[in-house]
RNA sequence: GGGCGAUUAGCUCAGUUGGUCAGAGCGCCUGCUUUACACGCAGGAUGUCCGCGGUUCAAGUCCGCGAUUGCCCA
């Protein structure tokens, strides 16, 4: 023994120490190999914009179970660390702190201030995250680790935009967009969430000009009326046949509006009528394309009513809704207001509703690759986990839409697209009230190429204008979103666009593992730009994890107070007990409820962590015990052909063969299940108490063999826990004792099934001792004999080869049930005042002269018949029909009279003991 | 509106290809200073496998309909 071991298990004492030594080894470490195979993961790079949760904390877990079991397989293992810069969602966590502490917003400050707050933001929390990760035990290769506004990265996410452009794929236009007036900036439609709000339906009459039919319609957003450039009527309305072409008085604006005939228009819907605002709806803005209407842009991107508003000019729009409300009602025109639930799209970042504008923006045109990435999802080049996820994607692709790929905001790359001052003079324009020249040293201008402006494509600025031969250029004031750069993360990180090693070892990547809410946003995109780029796949397979919900059932977030730091769970149960929790938990649930109680916004206890804790405590004893029956031993291989050895080998092959075949399957609850069962159950409550007969009775030879055993089956249990708990595996691991040098369980082999150390006879062997001592234990729990009192047992076997076997375990069975005598043969009768039990092979009798309590024996028997017979009856219905026994295939048939004839005799025999006793 | 999940013990969840599949952990009850472990040991109780139909010799498992609930898309 190197180090005595604490009696109780304390991850806190052990967890620190190991990861600098493994981090110091270089274990983490991987590089190109032409002698092994790779295996390769590029984290999903978590976002700085704060520390990681419970999503996170799972996603890790599988992270480095999966890549601490590749590596002991052999594999040059790398999985590649990083942090997302997260656009949007960075930069909007920084200006919420500017406005707390300062009162004051981006524009205040400026581009070049805010940037450099968020770079400080950035260091903050990208160290939090990266020190989390590691307090979690993650075995990542850090001199590797990535951020998405590296330098290196930077570059080829601006190759990528010019080599996409190139294609004819990305190109500036004017199309409807969702606008985020709270971030101000455009976001994709991906970036929206709908949620069901409880408003109203305003029925308001527009009055008919020049005696033509007033019309009324409906609307849930009456303040865009002031927008409204036409009002709208199906084709085929016969009511509203006359009316096409005629005029209405557009309430409050003095404006005539033209009725036009558009197939838009629902005549089901109220009078069949709607109004129709181009500039603020995306379905009127596809009416206003059709009929050449106006475009009138009311709200403003601030949310504030423009100066198109007339008198409502300035207001919020929500204020201007209730002022336009009550405008209408005082000129008698609002015909009548009903509740109405409708979806409202809005920022699923900052909870902001979304303004529908139309706005020139960068596109990227989608088809051509999702064209190209269909079939390596149909062909299954890419493996989804679970492989419904599959056929997501795959309709996902069939009805791609193009991509709003600038955003109006400071953090992120910089588009390269260049302007010339002079030529595209008209179609810079200035922010604000900004100074020109101020405006565009800024980069708070707006670009317009309907006005002029005309992008050059560059990722180095240009020299000299073709056009005008100027050579002063502006760059395009926006960045990109945040998913472009995402999308090129598993190439990216691994050298792209400059051809490397690494990149042809290690690419592509073996496993993507992520949650379900990114499957479009993130995984379809890498995929797409991968096959772009390379011409590769960018991962060989999708695993979608459970998202972690609370313990009623509601989304986790720090906000609701519903949120959960998985370091609270680290302080509370170790690292390794809350890996083995998360991992218990990710089975093929698409949702895992986790049983924390949160009190506070923080943890204060978890049952399945402390399950966790449990198991480890169980291990560490196991060892423990180990340890101190290994004096002056001396490892080496010992060949054992006792039967309880071999059970346990038997037993260990199957763990191995389980645990390995599970974690091909990616099915982690199973896993963790099968490990625990084997250790808990088979060594710790069996094997170890069998263990117990030789090295305390033991002649010198058998207590060897004893002990060799057990140390060399802890071993590989050792090895086989270590993806799962890697502190506790390695401490104990580490004082063990063992033939030859040892590193660190880390870069231990991973045990390799053996089917030839399966053995049948040896686990039948042992689930007649199992069955024997179980049934002896109960008769003392019924009879309430106190488990110190010694008893006297006998066993009446069936055969004389029970009989036999029974007399090799004798001394395990007298040590298991705690008897004084064990008396086996085969024609022993029972004695009259004793506790009975029937098993398979035999029949034990208890003798509890003085003990016995008559009626509650009496009691057990009848139950114990009572079970016997309901199994029987059913069995007897099973097997006189005549449709059983004729169809089911015929071992289940001689399966089944198998246990009808056990039944049988059970019931004598528990008949014969009840007549003993006496009724 | 369309698509995809889920529903099994008081709670959180396993349950591969239909045939010892009615299970685990926690909780509950009884008894224990069992010289590894009370973060433990030995026993015990608990089920309309959401409902209704169907296929089959046989259904928690396969099919249909419905209910409840969640997610995605529109």
């Amino acid at each position: 023994m190197t180090e005595e071991l604490a009696k109780t298990y304390d991850p806190a004492a052990i967890e620190d120490k190991w990861y600098g030594i493994w981090e110091e080894n270089g274990f983490f470490n991987a590089d190109f190999d032409k002698d092994k195979p790779a295996y390769c993961i590029t984290i999903p790079p978590p976002n700085v914009t704060g520390e990681l949760h419970m999503g996170h904390a799972m996603q890790h877990a599988i992270h480095d179970l999966m890549v601490r079991w590749k590596r002991m397989q052999g594999y040059e293992t790398l999985c590649l660390p990083g942090t997302d810069h997260a656009g949007i969602a960075t930069q909007m966590k920084v200006e919420q702190q500017l406005q707390e502490t300062e009162g004051k917003n981006r524009y205040d400050i400026g581009r070049e201030a805010m940037l450099e707050l968020i770079w400080q933001w950035k260091g903050k929390y990208g160290d939090a995250i990266y020190s989390q990760l590691r307090k979690l035990g993650a075995s990542y290769d850090w001199r590797r680790e990535r951020f998405t506004l590296d330098e290196g990265y930077v570059e080829a996410v601006l190759q990528a935009f010019e080599r996409f452009q190139a294609q004819g794929w990305i190109y500036r236009g004017t199309r409807m967009i969702n606008w985020c007036p709270q971030c101000r900036t455009v976001i994709s439609d991906l970036e929206t969430e709908e949620r069901e709000l409880a408003g109203h339906l305003w029925h308001i009459r527009y009055p008919g000009k020049d005696g033509g039919p007033d019309v009324i319609v409906a609307t849930t957003r009456p303040e865009t009326m002031l927008g409204d450039t036409a009002v709208a009527v199906h084709p085929s309305d016969t009511r509203w046949a006359d009316a096409i072409g005629q005029q209405v008085e557009l309430p409050l604006m003095d404006r005539a509006i033209p009725i036009v005939a558009d197939e838009y228009a629902d005549p089901e819907m109220g009078s069949g009528a709607v109004k129709v605002t181009p500039a603020h709806d995306p379905n009127d803005y596809e009416i206003g394309q059709r009929h050449q209407l106006k475009q009138i842009q009311v709200i403003g991107f601030d949310a504030i009513m423009t100066a198109a508003a007339g008198r409502f000019a300035g207001l919020d729009r929500y204020a201007c809704r209730k002022a336009i409300v009550e405008a209408l009602e005082e000129a008698n025109l609002l015909v009548k207001i009903e509740d109405h639930e409708h979806a409202v799209p809005h920022h699923d970042k900052c909870g902001a509703v979304i303004e529908p504008l139309p706005m020139e923006q960068w596109f990227m045109n989608m088809k051509e690759l999702a064209q190209k990435t269909k079939p390596a999802l149909e062909e299954k080049q890419i493996n989804y986990v679970p492989d419904r996820f599959r056929q997501y994607a795959i309709d996902w692709l069939d009805n791609i839409r193009d991509w709003a790929l600038s955003r109006q905001i400071w953090w992120g790359h910089r588009i390269p697209a260049w302007y010339c001052m002079q030529c595209s003079a008209d179609g810079l324009v200035p922010m604000g009230d900004l100074e020109r020249e101020e405006a565009l040293r800024q980069g708070s201008f707006r670009v317009s190429v309907a006005d002029g402006a005309k992008p050059f494509v560059s990722v180095e600025k240009p020299t000299r204008c073709e056009d005008c031969g100027g050579e002063d250029w502006v760059q395009d004031p926006d960045v990109l979103d945040t998913w472009f750069s995402s999308a090129l993360w598993p190439f990216a990180t691994l050298g792209w666009p400059r051809e490397s090693a690494d990149l042809d070892y290690f690419y592509p990547t073996d496993l993507m593992i992520t949650a379900r809410d990114i499957l479009y946003l993130w995984v379809l995109r890498m995929a797409m730009v991968s096959l772009e780029c390379r011409e590769q796949i960018p991962f060989k397979t999708v695993l979608v994890h459970p998202t972690i919900l609370t313990k009623d059932g509601r989304r986790m977030s720090k906000s609701l107070g519903t949120g959960l730091n998985p370091l609270d769970l680290v302080d509370l149960y170790g690292a390794d007990a809350t890996r083995y929790s998360l991992l218990a938990q990710a089975g093929a649930m698409q949702d895992v409820r986790f049983d924390a109680e949160i009190a506070d916004n923080k943890v204060q206890s978890s049952t399945s962590a402390e399950a966790g804790r449990n198991f480890g405590n169980k291990l560490w004893n196991a060892t423990r015990f180990v340890l101190m029956n290994v004096e002056g031993y001396q490892p080496g291989v010992c060949a054992s052909e006792q039967w309880a050895d071999r059970w346990i080998w038997s037993r260990l092959q199957a763990t191995v063969r389980d645990v390995t075949e599970h974690l091909e399957h990616y099915r982690f609850s199973d896993v963790t299940r099968v490990v625990y069962d084997f250790v808990w159950r088979d060594y710790c409550d069996w094997y170890l108490e069998l263990a117990k007969v030789r090295l305390q009775g033991g002649d010198g030879e058998a207590r060897n063999i004893a002990q060799d055993n057990l140390v060399r089956v802890l071993e590989h249990a050792l090895r086989l826990l270590h993806p799962i708990m890697p502190f506790i595996t390695e401490t104990l691991w580490q004082a063990l004792p063992q033939e030859g040098a040892k590193e660190s369980v880390m870069v231990a082999q991973w045990p390799i099934f053996d089917a030839a150390l399966l053995d049948a006879d040896a686990e039948v062997e042992m689930e007649r001792l199992q069955e024997i001592v179980t049934a002896v234990r109960v008769i003392r729990g019924e009879m309430n004999v106190p488990p110190a009192k010694k008893i006297q047992v006998k066993i009446s076997a069936s055969s004389p080869e029970i009989e036999e076997a029974l007399q090799q375990v004798k001394p395990y069975l007298m040590l298991l049930c705690r008897a004084e005598t064990l008396e086996i043969g085969q024609a022993i009768t029972q004695p009259a005042a004793s506790g009975s039990a029937v098993t398979a092979d035999a029949e034990i009798y208890v003798p509890l002269e003085g003990l016995i309590d008559l009626d509650a024996e009496r009691k057990r028997l009848e139950k114990e018949i009572q079970k016997f017979t309901g199994l029987l009856k059913g069995l007897d219905a099973k097997l006189s029909n005549e449709k059983f026994t004729g169809k089911a295939p015929a071992e289940v048939v001689e399966r089944e009279r198998q246990r009808q004839e056990e039944y049988r005799v059970n019931v004598a025999k528990l008949n014969a003991s009840l007549i003993l006793i006496g009724k």
